[in-house]
DNA sequence: ATACCGGGCTGGAGTAGCTCAAGGTCAAGA
DNA sequence: TCTTGACCTTGAGCTACTCCAGCCCGGTAT
């Protein structure tokens, strides 16, 4: 599969795949013999979890830490399910942020609403 | 009040409010003799607004557009209204994100249980 | 009186995480 | 053959902060 499959597959754009991968986050993204990307379906399972996790927030360097411990493989299942229980958390944080901001938007809106009658 | 107080009061840093009143989107804060900032009760309010929309992810640009409608006073409260229905239509959005990604994180965690079993 | 804080000020540099543009290669279709 | 379109690399630009240097000022301790 080539970088443009990649990216509507993943969700990522084409310019950010190719900068995570430079930025070590994407193991083993193969090269065709005209030189250019190869993507396997695993991949796009990589990336696809890379724009989820972007998407709800994770910096950068926990993706690289998480990534560097992909690439060296099972022993590190451990390792990696501890980075995905901390962001559990964190969405859990989000979570509460975007309900409080709701709540504050609400009581703004009825106030504006009064102005109006 | 002095800006450390309106740092710990709305959330948002001293240095994050220096950089919101420059560009626009803090109107009316008041000057000491001393040349140091002092704000309001009402500057507050507004700055503890602007910590969640940012928190949220409201754009600069639509903050700085939201600032200057406030600016101008009550008759604006319509396109103001208009402006935070938009932002509620992207917090609905977020949070549809985030259950999708604690649904991804949720499968991928029971994944690596089988392999560490 | 003076030395030293802490907190404020400005201007400017630095950072994260993309995002875009310039200029080039190459394969396939008209 | 010519052109189009997808890909490539390198490097600049952007957003929204964030931090730092260097200065001022008022209050307390010596």
């Amino acid at each position: 599969m080539r970088i443009s499959e990649a990216a509507s597959r993943s969700g990522l754009k084409v310019d950010t795949i190719r900068y995570y991968e430079a930025e070590g986050l994407v193991p083993n993204v193969g090269r065709g013999a005209d030189g250019q990307r190869r993507f396997s379906p695993e991949n796009i399972d990589w990336l696809t979890l890379l724009y989820w996790l972007r998407e709800t927030g994770m910096p950068m360097k926990v993706m690289q830490e998480f990534a560097a411990l992909y690439a060296q493989g099972e022993e590190t299942i451990q390792a990696r399910k501890d980075i995905l229980l901390d962001h559990s958390d964190l969405l859990a944080k989000r979570r509460d942020d975007l309900d409080r901001c709701a709540d504050i938007l609400t009581r703004k809106l009825e106030i504006y609403e009064e102005y109006l009658r």
